[in-house]
DNA sequence: CTGAAAGCGCTTACAG
DNA sequence: CTGAAAGCGCTTACAG
């Protein structure tokens, strides 16, 4: 039944029999090497009118297998629920397809999933990957199977941490600067109290060292935030350092035992958005108001932090200019570009709207 | 410099010699066809070993010339930006995973961005298609694209439209269910005028015709909202129909033309959430007071609608269910199925939260 | 229980 | 200006 009109695709020999050419003269006009004047005018033209009328459509599988290139470019995110990791994944595509490449996206919510993901690689599913997956800070399992990739020739470019391995550039953002603002501009505004929430294991204070000598992203987060809080002349107590789970859901879970310190923490330094959103809700549910009661400051910026009520004061990350840079990266890799850019930082920026107190309240 | 230990990817061959073996057998074992004991154990794990330490991993572009299987599912959403449609896309991508296959999601803003994304397809890229974007309801380009990949005999299944063509089933949610249930909402609650906000060119009162008479699941809503108001005894006010832009932004730039309606509507049926969340945003900076001056329904149903202030009373979309049984539907139409599932049709139900006023405001 | 051979649909030297 | 031939790395009848 389903069969149809299941007329058999039309393959490269169908159109150089129809043209009367030989499928060497088709696959050059097709692919446009025959700009030169390699093939005359008049057969090219016929040529194009037989691919055209037999809907010829070059068998994907058969070009990757005999040219070796996929023309796909694998991006590995943590999560799709995170506003930022789309602005990155679409912004990627965009400046991917300017030169004819697809981007697979692939979400990889735990290591074991991005394991999985970078495991497939080997198969020549890509001719490259990009990892914003935040995983490749440490000696895991992310790291190494990433570095089997790289090892076998596979161009690779990492996007929110820093640089695993010499061979494998990073692009990420100033984290250290726009988490140096967010808390300066806490302290300016007269909080003396100030907890930073990070994503990771409940419980505070013992996890204080491991933060402190960690490479990742959060732990970058936390040497800032020490940084100024000490600049600021505030004593960092380690209970103000509250971890907990992923996203609004985790957000809302860390209102608990940020209430619980005592006396109460003035206002919140947020790792993401999302968790952002979840602590001012968590907040409304305990009946305390944002920013009167406790100011809060996400990260992220991406357009819902405008949206939210209060609105968020946020650290902007250049999305779309990372995923450029690291799209432009991956193109150089792929060149064999001997002069690697070190790894880039690009900038952040505070953006101060309701949520901090800065501005009149909602 | 890119070289450093590229060896070169172990095939087939290198590990049927290693084994001593012909690829034949190692073909044979290493896709697990020989269970029943088609080759000798001994044989088997000598296989496995070489394989193994040679680190092979089957070439997947040799494997689609081959076999003619992909492995692949193509899923067209029309924004990653909308939480919904993530939510289907990692359940689609979980459901196809128990099968094998995987899922490549595509985020087709534009129906220029379709267009091109379905006639990818051609190149044999994917086993089937799924197509969420909401476009296959008209004589528009997408259908006639998808229409061109079904004549070929590419297996497709529309996920949120009806069906366009006899050979495309659709699963879809009981859209006007759950538009009737939350118009009836706020006329239980006392509400008289009630606006509709929807996905559209704007301006209104001259698109109602259009919108009644269009077989798409914005026209649902409407048609739903019109009932709901006729058996409640409320007569429909063209100058309620209001359209506009996509999204977060989309909802703010709604209000402004909402509340130019006079006398002012006192609740506003928006048609999804996060529009619906740009609507109170846009109403919160008009100084208009949720749900006290104007309720807000919305419509998807996903997380975020339970962390927004107000919490969003929202129409809940099954969006994982759809995504199994869009699944399933591929699968039963890939195994050539003859009897095929007429349109399905998954429950949708009205989730009562703030933002409509039933319960204590905010 | 195992292997030799054909062929999927392309591109790419190479020859003329 | 154009074509014959090889081969990318697999799987799949088929033969023994």
């Amino acid at each position: 039944m389903r069969q149809r009109g299941a007329r058999e695709r039309a393959t490269i020999a169908d159109v150089a029999r129809e043209a009367g050419v030989s499928k060497t003269t088709v696959s050059i006009v097709l692919n446009g090497l025959a700009a030169n004047g390699r093939v005359r005018a008049e057969t090219r033209t016929r040529i194009q009118t037989a691919a055209e009328q037999l809907g010829y459509t070059p068998s994907h599988a058969a070009q990757v297998l005999r040219s070796r290139r996929t023309m796909v470019l694998a991006l590995l995110v943590q999560s799709l629920a995170n506003p930022l990791l789309v602005d990155l994944a679409v912004a990627a595509r965009a400046a991917a397809e300017r030169r004819g490449y697809e981007v697979d996206v692939v979400d990889a919510r735990t290591e074991e999933a991005e394991v999985a993901a970078l495991r497939k690689l080997h198969a020549g599913r890509a001719d490259g990957v990009i990892v914003a997956t935040g995983r490749h800070f440490a000696r895991g399992a992310a790291v190494r199977e990433l570095r089997a990739l790289v090892e076998r020739g596979l161009p690779a470019v990492v996007l929110i941490d820093r640089s695993p391995d010499p061979a494998v550039p990073a692009i990420r953002a100033d984290i250290d600067g726009g988490s140096y603002a967010a808390v300066r501009h806490l302290l300016d505004l007269g909080h003396r109290r100030i907890a930073l929430l990070v994503l990771g294991a409940p419980g505070h204070g013992a996890s204080s060292a491991d933060l402190e000598a960690e490479p990742s992203s959060l732990a970058d987060r936390f040497r800032a935030y020490r940084r100024a809080l000490s600049e600021g002349g505030v004593t960092y107590d380690p209970r103000w350092l509250i971890r907990g789970p992923f996203g609004l859901v985790g957000g809302r879970e860390m209102v608990a035992p940020l209430l619980a310190v005592d006396p109460r923490p003035t206002a919140a330094f947020v790792y993401s958005d999302p968790a952002a959103i979840g602590v001012i809700r968590g907040l409304d549910e305990a009946g305390l108001r944002v920013p009167e009661d406790i100011a809060v400051v996400g990260f992220g910026g991406t357009e819902v932090a405008a949206f939210t009520r209060p609105s968020l004061t946020t650290v902007a990350v250049p999305a779309a200019e990372m995923a450029d840079i690291g799209i432009g990266t991956f193109f150089a890799l792929l060149e064999g570009e001997v002069e690697l850019p070190a790894d880039r930082l690009v900038e952040t920026r505070l953006i101060v709207r309701e949520s901090c107190g800065a501005q009149r309240g909602c």
